[in-house]
DNA sequence: TATTTCACATAAGTTGTAATTATGCCACAG
DNA sequence: CTGTGGCATAATTACAACTTATGTGAAATA
């Protein structure tokens, strides 16, 4: 362990202008205290640094082989200060995120925007996962956020603050035109062709378990691992589809995918943003979070 | 300027360690005084740099990022001290010395062969040059001592210590055996071929001043580049030679060369350790001279 | 669930040391 | 020969860092 590092400071300054006084100065005390304190070093160190004569000061051997290797830690360990400053600043740093390709698309994407517009220097790192990954991530300190659809299992130490509502919903195509406006039973569901995600995703495992509840297992037509896909499967009429809302919004709108209508609602769901309570948050995802209108 | 640099020591064990109790053992102070560094280094930089837990602390965000900057400098440091101690033990460091041939051969040689084999560690660096150089490298500060041969310019702020004496003989071999043990006249060796040393020596130019005050101009036959030369030259009866003892010595011993003899003494001349006053030598060139037995 | 333990924080009081002021010394320049 | 600039030294002061004692919270243990 170095006894005293500010005689290295001090040492730094002396020898890079190779003057006491000078250094002094820069250092903003007075002259007998560099003085004392080079004696200090030279002393502890058992040797002698620097040559004084009546114009100033000059390093000896010893005294260049140790400023050359002052001089850098000085100045990496001043660069450090000066990377951290950038990092209040929030002209340098990290977000790590970790979000649904669902929640990124319908919720997250315009923040980001708004975020790095504002901080360009600021990494964003996104992690595409679903629900349990995320949380996983979180736990384990990889991730700042997460932002995911309930439901989840939210294990103490994780708090959960709801941004959104989603619905999930069935669409099809004009081939299943007569089941439009039709107040359905989700029985008859089983009859049709149905096209759902695969089985990893909180989606899915949810409408599993909210349809088995109801005494409806469903055996699907077609597994894919987007909600797009099964937009474009449904806009081809392949079967009837069952996606977040959002998803399919735009072919609802234009009428080229209808929304089929049951006597019983789905209980809605809900984008969260997740994060550790254990945990204090850099800066810029303090600031992200801000721009997302969390509060913290 | 950073403005206490022994904080950034503390935080450097501290986050080395991810213990603040753990770090105060290390730094050998009490645990609170490790707390209360800590935060006053938060404090000054505006920023948490660690997450304190019942188990220890773990870096934040711009704790890592510190870190991994301090951590560099302060190892830099670290080994910036230990090379200091190195060179202290002469384990490591330089000796630059100034000599011309003749005393490097002559005087020097054993010195350092001795040095080396003590001090493995340490490099030595002799500048060959001639006397008047020799003494420009010792006032511009390229070589740490000069070992010379008199007479010289002696300037102020150096010291001189003559170490042996020399002196500058003639020699020829059996083509001149007329000559042995004759007591000659200066005047005398104008009528021979004689070999000399090149203008540029201090040798020479002693010899020519010498002999040219004895009322003897000498147009040599042959003018060589190192005093070796001059003995071989002779050995093969080329002239008669003029060398300091020295290179002859073993010949004439032998007897395949022999000394002309004058009715004049040529003033003896010396080896001269020279070195500046103003400037206190490093460890190893210090040792050196204890070696050569040169009292400092 | 209560209890102990461990690690860090806080508070108050006491050095200890690093700063300051004042002065001295030396070398060089004018 | 005196003035100036630069560093060292001495004595005093003042601040800051350290210590002891105690508090707090979390996690391990009973």
């Amino acid at each position: 362990m170095i006894s005293n590092l500010e005689y290295f400071k001090v040492f730094y300054y002396t020898a890079k202008y190779g003057s006491v006084t000078r250094a002094a100065g820069e250092l903003m005390i007075s002259q007998p205290a560099v003085s004392q304190s080079l004696k200090q070093l030279e002393k502890s160190l058992g040797v002698t640094l620097l040559e004084r004569s009546s114009r100033g000061v000059k390093l000896t051997g010893e005294g260049q082989l140790l400023y050359s290797y002052v001089e850098k830690g000085y100045e990496q360990i001043e660069s450090g200060v000066e990377k951290v400053r950038q990092m209040q600043n929030m002209e340098l740093g990290e977000v790590h995120i970790g979000a649904s390709d669902m929640t990124l698309r319908f919720y997250l994407l315009p923040f980001l925007e708004k975020f790095h517009e504002e901080y360009p220097g600021i990494k964003v790192i996104v992690t595409n996962a679903p629900t349990p990954e995320t949380l996983e991530l979180l736990q384990s300190g990889k991730i700042d956020f997460g932002v995911v659809s309930t439901p989840f299992e939210k294990e103490k130490d994780i708090t959960a603050f709801e941004v959104r509502e989603i619905e999930d919903v069935f669409v099809a195509g004009r081939r299943f035109i007569s089941y439009k406006n039709k107040m359905l039973d989700f029985q008859e569901l089983e009859k049709l062709p149905m096209i759902f995600l695969e089985n990893n995703t909180s989606t899915r495992s949810y409408m599993d378990e909210y349809l088995a509840q109801e005494g409806v297992i469903l055996r699907p037509e077609f597994e894919l691992a987007t909600s797009d896909m099964i937009v474009q499967f449904a806009l081809r009429n392949l079967g009837v589809g069952c996606v977040v809302r959002d998803f399919a919004a735009e072919y609802l709108e234009s009428g080229m995918l209808f929304e089929l209508r049951f006597n019983r609602m789905i209980p809605k769901r809900a984008f969260s943003v997740v994060r550790s309570s254990r945990q204090t948050l850099p800066e810029a995802a303090k600031r992200l979070l801000e721009i997302m209108e969390i509060e913290l």
